[in-house]
DNA sequence: CTCCTACTCCTGC
DNA sequence: GCAGGAGTAGGAG
């Protein structure tokens, strides 16, 4: 099967390897902070979708994120407009446009990621089968950290084979969080 | 090439 | 149960 990097479920626009080594050159990247149930946040994005999701108390730690994975780019600071997505994203669930930039092997491994259903968990056994490559659980690995886009990419639905919580970017805490959220949130919607 | 990793399995305590 | 080692595949420099 040829690589594309479409996806029917949701809006996923990958760069190309070359274009991820430009870092964004050329790319209007619009950011802003706001809150979110899971802590204050920084959400970035382009025209053809959000780039950037990270969670973090410290925004000048989240800013050197943005700058350091988008250093071409061009970055313009609109809290108004960004408030809006995160409310859009939040509260009223509503599916986004992903953009992101990576490899072959983290699209791939990102694009499986989305399929997960809502308020379920999966291992990074079944990632690493379901992209064909059962042997490389530990790269896949890798590649779920890597991802720049907390929530929206859902990582946080990745545990271990045993069950166990293993690694998370934004911390052990959030990703319990994260999950506790999205079961109760599940609950909720069936109650309607 | 070398070193790293958000894994997993196996062993020995 | 926990600690340590090895196997493993891909990424970064």
């Amino acid at each position: 099967m040829k690589d594309n990097f479409e996806i029917d479920s949701s809006n996923f626009t990958a760069l190309s390897p070359k274009e991820y080594k430009e870092l964004g050159k050329d790319l209007e990247i619009v950011y802003g902070f706001g809150s979110t149930p899971f802590g204050k946040a920084l959400l970035a994005s382009t025209k053809r979708g959000v780039c950037f999701l990270a969670f973090d108390e410290d925004e000048e730690k989240l800013l050197f994120e943005l700058e350091k994975s988008w250093s071409n780019a061009l970055l313009i600071r609109d809290d108004v407009k960004i408030e809006k997505q995160f409310k859009s994203i939040f509260l009223d669930n509503k599916k986004v446009d992903i953009f992101v930039k990576g490899t072959n092997f983290q699209i791939n491994v990102w694009k499986a990621l989305l399929n997960i259903p809502d308020a379920s968990v999966t291992t990074y056994q079944d990632i690493a089968n379901s992209i064909d490559k059962p042997k490389a659980v530990r790269a896949v690995a890798t590649a779920i950290g890597s991802n720049n886009i907390a929530y929206l990419i859902p990582c946080h639905r990745v545990i271990g084979k045993s069950g166990a919580m293993s690694g998370y970017r934004w911390g052990i805490d959030r990703k319990k969080i994260l999950l506790a959220y999205e079961a109760m949130k599940d609950i909720d919607e069936k109650n309607r």
